[in-house]
Formats: structure tokens, C-alpha cells, sequence
DNA sequence: AAACATAAGGTCATCAGATGACTTGTTTTT
DNA sequence: AAAAACAAGTCATCTGATGACCTTATGTTT
């Protein structure tokens, strides 16, 4: 006697699907302004409740803006959409980590070649500051990692990929999220200007405009990085 | 006179952060069951909505479940909150195509270079089988497209990272979504044996364990892929 | 006429009470 | 012992009310 539900779908979802079709059908644009939750409930025949989460799921989504006082609003598209939930870093096992850290490698290496093709003299400009800071933390921990990770985002800066930019900065901030303790024990003195080297190689390429060399010289970075990470994620 | 806001932030944010606080302090685990909503909102001191909306914000965001009749649930980490938000492929430009295309050829790269680490013969079994339906389904444009597919997901599947899985498969997805009509035109009957060629030098890449030749592999394969999809993108 | 202050209307944010639906565990019945 | 009925706990939804906030229109002052 298996008899179908009769109402599997929370009603929310069903109105977040019912919105999410008048969007695809071009009924909604970005922009627009959607009917008020009252009103809305009664085209639905719905309570305000399952409009207001219907509308703070598709909130969550980033699809839509609600604006208090003023209206629901749909937003345009926003590549800061593509980013990945920083907020579960912490519950993240080692495994979880190895994992990420090699989503990491084949993002920035990708980066790495793409910057070497659309790098700007901004761009330049950005990452021969990163290393000059470098340069001056030497042996400073704090400073040296700080430096270290401007360098990254300015690479990555220099694809003009927004995308990229977004996932990449996120997969880094939740690796130091979860390894708040454990990344400092490469800034030490003798690892900065290992760090530095290895940096100005990448350098090199990217402002010589060599794809497959600045590749290269990511990979050798990461593997050295890696390396000296083995053991945390042992 | 600047007085200082005096509750800026929505009430549910508050409560949000804070239960997010008690997770990251590890006063709240992975399965545990949260207190009712109803006495989480006599301990906060807001209403019953002020806490659903807070936990539907930490729902949307994967950390919590809310089982109807039970109760309230931290969920444990799950690789598969690695993906990106398929729902908003229909809002994005042919820019973001473009930029979108350049991820997946960073991330399907990689993917090749690691598969050919990590495959099992699992993994090949699967590949060889999405080959031969390839093959099979010669001419057949909707046949070739599912093989075409399948090929790529198992290669992706034999690098055993389930966060580059989530990431690769929903960027697909994606670009599945937004390309709905252009993408059938790789899959005429002069392409499928290009295509099925390119193929098959990637599976003989990753069977080798040729990580190096993996990748050149699947650099010619999307370079021939984006050349035929031009025209969408310009 | 321009600038400012005020008021009104619309809308989202939050609260509180009530009812329904669902799950689990206990008690009663057979 | 097995099945059925029941009770308790909890989330889901509805409803009505109040507060906060923004926009716009209106009136007042300069």
C-alpha cells in the first residue's frame, strides 16, 4: 500500500520553485521589484510565513535582495555568488583538508598559467609591492604572512577571471581558517627567503608573459609549501 | 552628533553568529540536537521567528538539519557544500560564461593530471564504458551528449576528491543550464568522432598514470571544445 | 525658488498565540 | 507478545499586531 504523499514539499519550497520558474521564464528580471509579502501570500493563498522564507531562502541563494522598508528586489548575477561557505572551515577533518588543498594547487597553478596571459601592469605593480613587503618581514612571522598572501591575491587578481578571484580567495581563507596555528611555521626566517625566491620565480614568468613557465614554477611552490604541510595533514 | 547605531544588525543575524560562535567553540558538535525553538527563543530573549529564521540561514548555509516533529540537528561536514549555485545559471552573461569556460578548463585540467594519479580500475572500467557508449551513440547527438558527460564525470570521479567532484560537477552543471541549445552543435556526427578520438587519448593518459600527458590530453580536447563554442561566447 | 522639516503611506522585521503535522516512546488492549 | 491507541515533544504554518525603516509628497521657512 505505498500511496503518494500528499504534500511531500514544504510550501516554501514550493513557492521558492514557483519564483525561481517565473524567473527563468523571464517574467522576473534583475532589477524588478517583486509584490509585497502580503500581497504575495494572497496570490499564493499562503501564510506571510511561508513567503518570508520562501524569499529568505532565495535570499540565501543570493538571488534575491530584501530591503526593509523598501521592497524585495531580484539581483543582477554577482560573480561573488561563486564562492564556497567559509563559515564550516571548522568542522572540516584532515582529510577534508588534503582534499582542499589540492583544489588549491590545481586552482593556482590554472591561475598562475592564465595571469601569465591577462596580467595588466597593475597587476605588476601589485605583486612586485607584495614581494618588496616580503622582502622587508623578513623573519617576522606575521608580517611575512600577510605578505605572502598578498602576493597570491594579487596573482590571482591578475587572471581578471572574477570567478576565479572568488573561489580562489575563498578556498585560501578557509585553509587558514583551519590551520590558524599550524601555517605559521613557514614564515620562519629561513623559510621566508625560500618563500621569496620561489615567489620572484613566479614573478619572473607572469611579467615575461611565459603560461607554461610560471606553471611551473606554482607547481614547484606548492610542492615545497606542501611539503613542509605534510605533516599536518598526516 | 554620530550616536552609534544601537542594533544594526537584524536580530536573527545575532543569533545566528552566536550559535555559530558555540560551534566553533565546540560547545555544539556535529550531531547534537539543538534545544527547541522554543526555548532558544526564551534563552535569547526574541521570538520563535527570530530563531527559525536564524536556523533556516544556518540551514541554507549546510550546518544545520531541522527534522519536523524531532528536532533541530547540526549536520557533520560534507564535501558535497563545495558547490557552486546552480539556480543562478540562467542570470549570467556571456561574460561569465567566458569566465565560467576558463574555470572548468583550469579545474578539468587538473582533474586529469590527478586522475592519472589516483585512478583505480574502477575508475577506468567507467571510463571505458562511457567510451564505448560513445561510440554507440554516433550521430545520435542526445546519445553522444550523455556519453560525452558521463566520460568526463567518471574522470573527474578517479581523482577521489569529493570536493573537486562537488566543484567540477556543479560547474558543469552550470554551463549545462546556460548553454542549453548551443552546446548540441559539438555533437554532429563529424564532431562525436573528434571528440571521441580526444577521448580516448585522455583515457589512455590516465590509464598510463601519465599525469603530464593526462593533462596536454585534455588541454587539446577543451582547446578544440571552446574553439567550436566561439562563436557562443562572442 | 530653494532648502529644509514634517507627515503619510508602503514595506519589511519581529513578536506572540494558535493550530496542524510529524516523530518517538509509552501505555493499553487484544 | 504483538498491535493499537495515546501522550508528549517538536517543527511547520497561519494569523494578527506592532515596530522600524524608506520613499515620497507636502508644507514651511529662508
Amino acid at each position: 500500500m505505498n500511496y503518494k504523499p500528499i504534500r511531500t514539499k514544504k510550501i516554501y519550497e514550493q513557492v521558492a520553485d514557483s519564483l525561481l520558474d517565473s524567473l527563468k521564464k523571464g517574467e522576473l528580471k534583475p532589477g524588478d521589484k517583486l509584490d509585497s509579502v502580503e500581497s504575495l501570500a494572497g496570490s499564493f493563498s499562503v501564510g506571510r510565513s511561508a513567503i518570508r522564507e520562501a524569499l529568505s531562502a532565495l535570499r540565501a541563494m543570493g538571488i534575491l535582495e530584501m530591503r526593509q522598508g523598501e521592497g524585495t528586489y531580484v539581483k543582477a548575477f554577482d560573480p561573488s555568488r561563486f564562492s564556497l561557505p567559509v563559515s564550516v572551515a571548522f568542522l572540516m577533518k584532515k582529510e577534508d583538508m588534503k582534499d582542499l588543498m589540492e583544489v588549491r594547487h590545481i586552482l593556482e597553478v590554472g591561475a598562475a598559467g592564465t595571469a601569465a596571459r591577462t596580467r595588466q601592469e597593475d597587476d605588476l605593480r601589485a605583486m612586485a609591492q607584495a614581494l618588496l613587503d616580503m622582502e622587508k618581514a623578513k623573519g617576522n612571522g606575521e608580517l611575512g604572512e600577510k605578505a605572502d598572501l598578498e602576493f597570491h591575491i594579487a596573482l590571482v587578481q591578475a587572471t581578471q577571471n572574477q570567478i576565479l578571484i572568488n573561489l580562489m580567495n575563498s578556498v585560501s581563507e578557509i585553509m587558514m581558517q583551519a590551520m590558524r596555528e599550524t601555517r605559521k611555521l613557514l614564515h620562519t626566517p629561513e623559510g621566508t627567503s625560500r618563500l621569496l625566491e620561489q615567489h620572484k620565480q613566479i614573478f619572473d614568468a607572469v611579467k615575461a608573459q611565459d603560461e607554461a613557465l610560471a606553471q611551473e614554477a606554482m607547481v614547484r611552490h606548492l610542492q615545497s609549501v606542501e611539503e613542509h604541510l605534510a605533516e599536518y595533514l598526516s
